[in-house]
DNA sequence: TTAGATTTTTGCGCGTCTTGCAAAAATGGT
DNA sequence: ACCATTTTTGCAAGACGCGCAAAAATCTAA
């Protein structure tokens, strides 16, 4: 027995005054709203009416349980009111985990206009690179490049990560220009490389034909983030293979020029596409939905930062 | 599926960060809290948790339900108690009904220790003669002589209504003390006669043999309430056949000198025993038992109007 | 006083839901 | 990689609530 609809059935009985119109109010047979009533006072074991066949009489107790149920009633309305608006209605702590530099370029800027459009919707917005268990941390939603090992969360894809040979004009100019993978192999070049853990840098290039290139690096500035090359890129200091993400909008304004645009930076297993990563719940919280589909819709297909078509960043001048 | 147990279960859970807990808590299987909770969540269209097989984290959903699932269990509680308080101790509003002479003499009387015995009680004394349907005002006990018509309602008695054949000592010395029914038919003899609705007056009576009188009375004064008929009596105006409740105490005072002592007067079906009646309650409410159980004990047997041991009317001098 | 109408109550059968146990799946720690 | 703990799922048994129909009760009206 629902103790909840013996409440309400109650309640619509001392309204109402009779068993059978509390019974049509809620579809049930009056017979079955007698035996409701019966049952919630064998559970309190006190009379909550007086009944003849033709009337029924509030109790003294009944009176009392009434009041209260009708404060109970409402309050259990105005919970189930409280997580159904949220639930509706993107609204409430939005708490967002995205890596530091894609972030820093990519999520931040983008926040103004989102929290317009969302003015309910608060955000805590964790900036780290390390992979974060995202529902211990408590996550709603967080934003990753590759590395999907936690499979048990739902992933959507938000842009793919492509990555790209640049360098600055200055650089090109002065050691000219490589047309194949073969030419990074000259000596006088310099290279700026992203790593993480020491690992050996291999850069693996595909031709549209499908030949595979490995070259092993020799970088003279090593960092483990890609926004500690960006500088020294910008002033000629070497050659970076870096994501679209970094360098698109650098090469758009022709402050780095991008190379080998017809070879493919083959993606390793921590460097696929960019997805956005949230717990399987049957119910997804719309504030989680209205971001996602907020950033897939801003970034657009391709991402404006990977399409020439596409000016100076309109969100970011740095 | 009972939306009490399953917010209980939640709040357990809460608390316990465990399903296997909080099923313990309130023995059930783990699987069970499991099923519930998820049914509380498919009932809301609101995730509550995010869970991962080895541990629980409250979404934001579930923290707001939570807050106010803690206080609307909290009023469930209290209401429940409330009622029980109610049901465990005599308190609340008592809403008595008497018929008026036996109110005045033998109940009203009796109220201030009542009252003192129970201050928790409030007391509604209606007296009317008229025969009430108990349950439609609202009376939560009522006292009846005779006349228990409405079956449908308990009656517990609270003494005999024994009546007997009284008049003043005054009187008897003047025209003499019968001695048997038949010297009742003596034309000299005076009667004050309580009757309704202007029926004949007959007196039954019965001897110690069996043998039975039924003698037609004519009265100098009628009256349908038995104390209209007490002043004339203590007077010496003439005989009377009144309850010992009105007239014991009279005679234990020798006010009235009661006669035919051997003869009793065969009870019509108006004027049986007196009764406490009260609504068949699956739940009699402590404040009926203890009102009627403290008038049974009060009244004794023979109640102490009957009992020629018994002095002066403890509690009343008129 | 009697008859009728309305309401509550009860009997009964059916279907659904819940429960507990056991096994499986999953995950965090060692 | 293995183990321990917890959640989840499958399954069968049982309980419970439901509606319908009949019975009981009582207020009203003639």
């Amino acid at each position: 027995m629902d103790r909840v609809t013996s409440m309400k059935l109650f309640h619509a009985t001392v309204l109402t005054g009779s068993f059978s119109d509390a019974g049509r109010q809620h579809g049930l047979a009056p017979s079955s709203v007698s035996r409701q009533i019966s049952a919630l006072e064998d559970r309190l074991e006190v009379q909550l009416f007086n009944r003849s066949t033709r009337q029924l009489h509030l109790t003294e107790a009944g009176e009392i349980y009434h009041n209260k149920v009708a404060e109970i009633l409402q309050m259990i309305d105005d919970a189930e009111e409280a997580v159904n608006e949220l639930q509706d209605k993107p609204r409430g702590t939005l708490n967002l985990n995205v890596p530091i530099a894609f972030g820093r370029r990519k999520v931040a800027p983008l926040l103004p206009k989102f929290m317009a459009q969302y003015p309910e919707i608060e955000i805590e917005l964790t900036m780290t690179d390390t992979v974060i268990n995202v529902i211990e941390e408590g996550a709603d939603v967080a934003i990753r490049v590759g590395e999907l090992t936690d499979s048990s969360l739902i992933a959507r894809k938000l842009a793919p990560n492509r990555r790209v040979v640049a360098a600055a004009p200055e650089y090109l100019a002065k050691h000219g220009t490589p047309e194949t993978p073969d030419d990074l192999r000259a000596e006088h070049h310099r290279f700026l490389s992203y790593r993480r853990q020491h690992r050996d840098d291999i850069w693996h290039f595909q031709g549209q034909d499908g030949a595979e290139w490995h070259l092993k690096i020799h970088a003279h500035l090593h960092a483990n983030s890609g926004e500690g090359l960006l500088p020294a890129a910008r002033a000629g200091a070497g050659i970076v293979l870096l994501p679209t993400y970094l360098v698109g909008l650098d090469i758009q304004r022709g402050r780095l020029q991008s190379i080998l645009p017809d070879y493919k930076a083959s993606p390793t297993a921590l460097d696929t596409d960019i997805f956005a990563i949230y717990p399987p719940n049957r119910h997804l919280s719309p504030k989680v939905r209205a971001l996602v589909d907020f950033l897939v819709k801003e970034y657009g297909n391709p991402p404006y930062w990977d399409d020439p078509s596409v000016g100076p960043d309109p969100f970011m001048s740095e």
